[in-house]
DNA sequence: GCAAATTAATGATTTATTCAAG
DNA sequence: CTTGAATAAATCATTAATTTGC
């Protein structure tokens, strides 16, 4: 508990990068004042920065913002599902909201990053019923299966979408009872987390709000093809 | 203020549905917790929670999602603009980053989706400066295409030991003294410097969850947690 | 109290996507 | 349609925790 610097490979020759305690606690300053993606630049005075505690290369720090924001993520989205799933089968007031809104549950997410771009930041989310079925209107209660396209979003309303809904079994992430609450944290990385690989997700639709759902739901049949 | 419950159509036929105020908070809540394209199930469910408050169909839910999504994208997509402008003209130097971070410029993107899937939540955040370099860990520092191999990670660090890296010149964003204490940077922008749109500055902001901020950069020295 | 044996974290790589150019 | 840049997702591998037997 006293040497810090001991840090790591200044002895082990140098396997892999053990950050201090220091180093870590200025890596997790900057990422939550919404450091996501630092750019070259950034990482090299953040080097600098962190040098002084110990042994550390740009590409340390380039990983350590990789995986921090994609763990970050991971916990998030358990969180996410938790809440939800607490709200739709338990709670049958809301949460007013006046006190609320910035809820818990939803720290992270934040996302903005203060100085880049974040590429994509989709996270399709592998609800757990047979989710994502489709969201029209008329087919609230009904699902169907149509895959749509990918890629042709707008930058104003994307309009497609592309989903595979297909129609999964019910993953066990609602709990049946109402009194689950979340503890999550997760045990294992073994497992996998996140058994849905490529989701797929979909973007806004398009439903044009003039029309009484249905033809915008059903009636994807034109897109273009990218 | 009373009857709250009179809600929509109960008179008008049913024209429109005129949402009540704690169905409006309850949505918004929703909204805020991430969510943003609600799947059948969970319009069906949210649906049924806003009963109790007053008539409200599945598709009075769908399409609320929708128009709240669509329309507060599109104010904050005015407000990007109108900080970038501020921005552009304004600052000089700049935030520094430790009294900045959370933007409120950039607010929106917090996309985590709960179960939805957000398409693309880029506002690419006009970057300044011409960052974006390329921040592979080869190319911190080294130019070139020397793709390293996969996995022959007992090589050493072939080649993506960041050595070239160095020769940046500094851009003022961390203050060169650990010890630095958080004033600030406000030195001299002069090159691109800013990834970070950052906020406005506003006062009071630092610190944050617990943790240190930058002590690195406004060095409030090093301290160990735990 | 150790130190081998397990398990949990997390650093480092690889692979897949996404979007923009050409 | 192809290719490159950028990065998220998935995976691999090593180190730190912890557990367990002595």
């Amino acid at each position: 508990m006293e040497g810090e610097n001991l840090c790591s490979n200044s002895t082990s020759s140098g396997s892999r990068w053990n950050p201090t305690k220091e180093q870590i606690n200025m890596l997790e300053s900057l990422y939550m004042q919404g450091l996501r993606t630092p750019s070259a630049e950034q990482i090299q005075q953040i080097t600098e920065k962190l040098r002084v505690y110990g042994h550390i290369e740009g590409k340390n720090v380039f990983y350590w913002f990789q995986n921090h924001k994609a763990r970050q993520r991971q916990k998030q989205k358990q969180e996410n599902i938790a809440y939800l799933n607490r709200f739709l089968h338990t709670t049958p007031v809301f949460p007013t909201y006046q006190n609320v809104v910035c809820s818990p549950y939803y720290v992270q997410p934040p996302q903005s990053d203060l100085g880049f771009y974040s590429q994509y930041s989709k996270v399709p989310v592998p609800l757990p019923g047979g989710f994502n079925t489709r969201i029209i209107p008329e087919n609230i209660g009904k699902n169907k299966d149509k895959v749509i396209h990918p890629r042709s979003r707008n930058e104003e309303f994307d309009v497609i979408s592309n989903k595979k809904w297909s129609n999964q079994e019910t993953l066990d992430l609602f709990p049946v009872h109402p009194t689950g609450i979340l503890q999550a944290k997760t045990g294992s990385p073994n497992s996998a987390e996140n058994s849905t690989p490529s989701s797929p997700s979909s973007s806004e639709n398009n439903c044009i709000f003039g029309h009484p759902f249905f033809d915008f739901l059903c009636g994807n049949g034109p897109y273009e093809s990218h």
